[in-house]
DNA sequence: GCAGTACACGAACGATCGTGCTAATATCGG
DNA sequence: CCGATATTAGCACGATCGTTCGTGTACTGC
């Protein structure tokens, strides 16, 4: 790998580990190559831009969710096990365990809902195949006969991230220690009563 | 009411329904002037701080809140048509009938998640205090016999809490006209398995 | 009608933002 | 080892940010 390549990766996974922090909008060009102490204008050549370093912040981050998250889901069998898989990779990533400072995709989802752009329609883009891998997960289910025939996978979707938004925003906001445990037997319930009976 | 209350008063209108659409953040004091007609230093005189100008307006925005949303719930006898009051309101609070832009509560909590400071402090307070009053209303449907005597108020408060965020979030980012619809399926699943058996 | 206060304005400040330029330096194939 | 190229630094720009200050003007109580 060259050079360049080498430090325009040194920059993205910093970029990731501060935006998900901060959001993406107060991301700043001249921070970040403070932080990595690299000169502002040399920074920005590898950009040329700060929307173009927004989206390959964005790529980057969808790499790291896919691989962490979806990819180990997949390898478990399809079925209510891959649906628990799912959820459980999902936690982790929304804590503060792999990222600091919790989902980058919830922060520049609420940030940019309003703002049109290439931000805005990469952010809808990858929402949009989250969402389906959802409800194509819990179809599985339903075909492998572990959830109801008439289940709308959908609709368990939209529930279960949900589920997860809430989770969000008891634990980052109201820093509630018990909203963990509450999101668990919230998704416990969910499962159950997608169960085929 | 002297003419400095009255400017201020119009100044907090349109930052609120300003912020509400962009955030709290980019809420800019030059910006609004601007709107308004006014010059950035008259303006900036009113809250002699950018952070004071955002306080007010979250005191406005929890004002207005209390006023569309709270009281007229309150004025629902207790029990599952107050929940239901509840719910119905605070939908139409976060879909842009009331303001423009959706919740401004949903915003500034996630821009302020992680950033301390008086603002974070008035956000965990007022999400704390609305948090806890949707749980005392589930508690009151238990009482009224309504709602099963093991409810947890605390993680019926949550549940309604993702689904409202989910709606949010698939009805404003991904613009999913079907979603509205789940959220009120959701919302009834809610209530059926809270009922007293 | 006058004094005193409340209110708004215009100009300017230091800082920081994203973004161009140009020059120096590092890297690498031949 | 050299020359072409890729990579970084330095500097400056216009714009905008929040904030301060001095000045004018409109209103109010006496």
């Amino acid at each position: 790998m060259a050079k360049g390549q080498v430090t325009r990766q040194t920059i993205l996974e910093r970029a990731v580990a501060v935006s998900s922090v901060t959001g993406l909008e107060k991301l700043t060009i001249g921070q970040l190559a403070d932080d990595l102490k690299l000169s502002k204008s040399g920074l920005f050549a590898h950009f040329k831009s700060k929307e173009a370093l927004q989206l390959a912040v964005l790529d980057q981050a969808t790499d790291r969710f896919t691989e962490l998250v979806v990819r180990p889901a997949l390898k478990e069998p399809r079925g209510e096990p891959r649906v628990r898989a799912l959820f459980e990779r999902w936690m982790a990533w929304s804590r503060n365990t792999i990222l600091p400072g919790g989902c980058l995709f919830v922060t520049a989802s609420v940030e940019f809902d309003d703002q049109p752009g290439a931000v805005h329609d990469f952010l809808v883009r990858a929402q949009q195949d989250w969402v389906d891998l959802i409800a194509t997960t819990a179809r599985f289910a339903v075909e492998a006969g572990h959830f109801r025939t008439n289940l709308d996978g959908k609709r368990f979707a939209q529930e279960l991230y949900g589920i997860l938004l809430a989770n969000y925003h008891f634990t980052r906001l109201l820093a509630d220690p018990a909203a963990e445990s509450r999101t668990r037997t919230a998704f416990e319930h969910l499962v159950a009563r997608s169960r085929a009976v």
